[in-house]
RNA sequence: CGCGGGGUGGAGCAGCUGGUAGCUCGUCGGGCUCAUAACCCGAAGGUCGUCGGUUCAAAUCCGACCCCCGCAACCA
């Protein structure tokens, strides 16, 4: 290609993936995602750089391989290869897989680090606090929850350490200046303007450095302390493109076109990210967008809940295109969408077997049928030719318009609105009538060159939504499967006269469900495992370990007693709290409890429960709460109180 | 008055720079036979959360309220 018709270039990143855990449905909806609009813009003939990755330093990873009795880089390394496989899986089109562990990285964060250092924008400071280790987090004494860490639970540590913080506040009024003159940096606009509230209350220092763990990237100014998560994460993206190292590789596709990211994350992204890159006199990324999140049969997917959902067994059952398909779809990339198997399996029956699938079947049957499989371009045409033409060229136009929006679900189904038309106009043009009479056998070759045409073109448009169905359709129309579907190629009457088509096969097999709930795809049984949690009354309930054994001397020093519960009213502003006033023997005290979702105020006064009565007081919500009663509950929203009918207040439990 | 998202025919959503309420699935009836029980046509079904306001005209703008869902806070 001459230099005059080289196209841009366009450089796109998913989040780096943390490698704790295998990853679930939403890393892949958001990989999908970014694989969609990388190939898009291969499609429009640009030089694409698509970056994914992992980010793989910090303690949890540190322990978790501790904890398997291997080195934290085995440990990655074992667990990144699940990733990639996930990534092969679903015909992710990534051009590189970048790792925080490598050592290209390691030089870029040191060198990013040292340069801000000198600057004077990362300063020393002792920090003294609370910390819980397994959650690497900080925490205020008003934010412990029985004394423990808010998040796990654990028990928190009194700590006094040095850290390097990172200059943020300094850059408040730049930031502020930079998104008021770039109003397209953040979007969707929604979460554009949470920023702007989050950073006017106020932007705290950034706390970068650790040295309670030494698995991550050590500070070249202070070789005791290693780069603390975001600071090493972000600067994946410059790693990725040779920053430091290949000046012309990162010139052509630095800034950065697009950051899509989780909108949990778009703080790091909007704010954080910027403002390093400022420090660092880098410019910055062109668009960073927080698409939303999956929710799985109507709950948020968390692994509490144990409805996380496993791309590759879906991708085993379904198919990768199946579930590309999907997720690009059914789902508007700024909101939360739902994930369903039900609405999975209904998209493939009616979308991609119905109307996609048996089209092409059709076709390719009736050329065979009627006109011996070859595809011939002069013929008869007819007014209702020009209405189908005419809406191809409006279908790649809006389908192109609405992919540089990025609203990929309104671009797929423009193009399902042209594959509705195409099926129709079969039956408008009645091909098997045509084929009886011979003196129609013009007219018939040129709706046979029609329909061939549809399928050619709607095979471009689809590539990166299903890549590897188009060099199917390619191929049963008889075409080569070319290196890219270039959109340019996406016009009528580029088919060749003459061409030789395939025998018909099913692109996708429709999808059976048996009354329990299995598939039957192409004769093949799956078994669908038991939903998790569905509308079930009782969810499995799997009880925690018992703790270590302790002494009778320490169950001694917990002194349990009867209470009656005098009053009780619900605490205001908040969801769980009731506040009760108990009677313990004489005395009467207040208790805050959380049970605010599991009783009545009303049905417990002149309850005889049982209270822990020697508990240090503690506030909440403001009130002081002397004492904690005892509930069992299974800890997924099941919760009885313990009461004892009949025993006098403030007798001793034992 | 913590922050944000949302309440539209049975389900899931679009419309929200104001002007007869759309889409997909499902249901019912019809057509066709090239095709994967597919495809095509038609019908039923909504007072667009509630109340009030602006307007010739509001799902769409304004105000109040109710409900749901995230985040934050909180389960002594």
């Amino acid at each position: 290609m001459c230099k005059e018709c080289r196209k841009g270039s366009y450089y796109i990143t998913t989040p780096i993936y943390y490698p704790s855990d295998n990853l679930h449905i939403g890393h892949a909806y958001c990989t999908t995602v970014a694989d969609c609009l990388a190939r898009f813009h291969r499609d429009l003939g640009e030089d694409v750089f698509f970056l994914t990755g992992s980010d793989e330093h910090g303690l949890k990873i540190q322990r978790k391989a501790n904890e398997n009795g291997v080195t934290p880089q085995a440990y990655v390394d074992k667990i990144i290869a699940n990733f990639k496989l996930l990534w092969r899986q679903l015909n992710i089109s990534n051009d590189d897989f970048i790792r925080t562990s490598e050592p290209r990285h390691h030089k870029v964060v040191q060198d990013a680090l040292q340069k801000i250092y000198e600057q004077g924008d990362i300063y020393k400071k002792n920090y003294k606090g609370l910390y819980c280790v397994p959650c690497e987090s900080y925490w205020l004494e008003r934010q412990l929850v029985d004394g423990k860490c808010p998040d796990c639970g654990r028990p928190v540590e009194e700590m006094e350490e040095e850290s390097y913080f990172f200059k943020l506040s300094k850059y408040e009024d730049w930031w502020l200046q930079f998104i008021e003159e770039h109003p397209d940096f953040i979007q969707p606009v929604s979460r554009r303007n949470e920023m702007i509230n989050f950073v006017k209350q106020g932007l705290e220092d950034l706390c970068i450095t650790r040295t309670t763990f030494d698995w991550g990237i050590p500070v070249p100014f202070d070789k005791k302390h290693v780069v603390y998560v975001w600071f090493d994460a972000l600067l994946n993206y410059l790693t990725g493109i040779k920053y430091g190292t290949d000046a012309a590789f990162f010139n052509k596709f630095w800034p950065a076109d697009l950051h899509l990211v989780g909108k949990e994350i778009v703080r790091f992204h909007t704010i954080i990210w910027p403002i390093m890159l400022h420090a660092m006199g880098v410019e910055l990324p062109k668009k960073v967008y927080g698409h939303g999140w999956l929710i799985v049969e109507g709950d948020k997917m968390s692994k509490s809940k144990g409805n996380v959902v496993d791309p590759l067994a879906l991708i085993d059952e379904f198919g990768a295109d199946s579930i590309r398909y999907f997720l690009l779809r059914e789902i508007n990339l700024g909101s939360d969408g739902n994930f369903s198997r039900d609405a999975l399996i209904n998209r493939i029956n009616a979308d991609l077997a119905n109307d996609l699938g048996n089209l092409l079947h059709r076709t390719v049957s009736m050329i065979n049928k009627y006109h011996g499989g070859i595809i011939t371009a002069a013929g008869c045409e007819a007014p209702i030719d020009e209405e189908l033409k005419a809406l191809i060229a409006d279908t790649v136009a809006s389908y192109i318009r609405y992919m540089k929006g990025m609203e990929l679900n309104s671009a797929i189904k423009a193009v399902w609105a042209l594959i509705s038309r195409a099926n129709k106009y079969i039956d408008e043009t009645t091909p098997w009538l045509l084929a009886k009479d011979p003196a129609q056998q013009p007219r018939l070759q040129t709706v046979l060159y029609n329909l061939a045409e549809v399928l050619r073109i709607t095979a471009i448009l689809t590539e990166p939504y299903i890549p590897a169905t188009s060099p199917k359709i390619y191929s049963q129309l008889g075409l080569a499967v070319p290196e890219r579907f270039l959109l340019e190629e996406a016009v009528f009457g580029k088919l060749a006269d003459g061409t030789k088509v395939g025998q018909p096969q099913q692109l996708y097999p429709r999808i059976e469900v048996t009354e329990d709930g299995d598939t039957l795809i192409g004769g093949k049984r799956y078994e669908h495992k038991a939903a998790p949690a569905e509308k079930k009354e009782e969810p499995a309930f799997a009880p925690e370990p018992i703790k270590e054994e302790i002494t009778i001397d320490d169950f001694a020093k917990i002194d349990l007693r009867v209470a009656t519960v005098v009053a009780a009213e619900k605490v205001k502003k908040s969801k769980k709290l009731l506040k009760l006033q108990v009677r313990i023997g004489e005395e009467e005290r207040t208790i805050v409890s959380g049970i605010a979702e599991h009783c009545e105020p009303e049905q417990l006064i002149g309850r005889n429960i049982i209270v822990v009565a020697n508990l240090a007081p503690a506030k909440l919500f403001g009130i002081e709460s002397k004492g904690m009663l005892l509930a069992a509950g299974n800890g997924q929203g099941k919760l009885v109180l313990a009461d004892v009918p009949g025993i006098d207040s403030g007798c001793r439990v034992k």
